[in-house]
DNA sequence: ATATATTTTTAGAGGGATCAAACATTAGTC
DNA sequence: GACTAATGTTTGATCCCTCTAAAAATATAT
């Protein structure tokens, strides 16, 4: 098992899980929404997730995660996550525009960068003012 | 002009990029072999360049950048550079980790992220005691 | 300057991903 | 139960990137 997978099937992994996490379960429609697609595009990503098998799903079906699937989802997920806390919690970036990049960004980010990047989170988490200096340079750059 | 470039033709840039500062011109060959990919690749990828306007290149002549090009290329240097730096600096990942985590990672970084994380990096240049506790922890993990 | 070796390009094919439009299925409504 | 609306799939096209194999151009050596 473990194929590696594409940028474009981990994007529409995570909106299956999180429409699963919402609804139990998902539809083509939901997806092709959330990810702001075409059904069609839609249709061919799920027989390849079917095929990995990722996904519970046969035409005109609604979808659920596998075991296997659920695994994978989480996994990217918490890519995600890290990344968007990170760029909160530590570089103060736009709520939003942080979970933009973390979305660009999750499906090119290493187990090795991804561990020691949440414990740094976690770090800055419990000790917030190690970045006190840090936070008042950047209020600084921003009222200029 | 500023079209927006695919992660892989943003990684022949950033080859030429390295090639020309060392050997003043890049030749396909050299692009080959250092991106590790075939050579009918290059030629398709060098045609997309100049089309862009991006690097000097006719068929069967060496390749410069363009003005143009120069840009492009140092901004991909940049957001090389500075994931890897703060990889390094910040996480303690091993450094050819680090160059390869950012190899991939360098064509999503946005610019509103990679202005704070240069802040940051800087930062911890210049307080590297900021992140002693953190170290510490890191270390500990390390050893057990 | 001619033959050989190296380098580069072309040609042809395939894997992904996307879309629009036509078609099929399912679900809801009367 | 049949009609209609909503949803889902197929078809056919395009784009991007890659490869192998073969051909062409360039450079080298004798």
């Amino acid at each position: 098992m473990e194929q590696r997978l594409s940028a474009s099937l981990e994007d529409y992994l995570e909106a299956i899980f999180h429409i699963v996490a919402q609804k139990h379960v998902a539809r083509a429609k939901d997806i092709a929404q959330r990810l702001g697609v075409n059904h069609s595009s839609v249709t061919v990503a799920l027989r390849s997730l079917a095929n990995k098998g990722l996904i519970n799903y046969a035409p005109y079906e609604v979808v659920t995660l596998t075991r296997e699937g659920q695994l994978a989802s989480e996994d990217v997920a918490r890519r995600h996550n890290t990344l968007r806390e990170f760029f909160v919690k530590v570089l103060s970036v736009d709520p939003d525009l942080a979970d933009t990049a973390a979305c660009e960004m999750e499906h090119t980010l290493p187990p090795d960068i991804l561990d020691p990047l949440t414990d740094f989170v976690d770090f800055v988490e419990r000790c917030p003012q190690c970045l006190n200096e840090f936070r008042q340079e950047q209020g600084q750059k921003n009222n200029e």
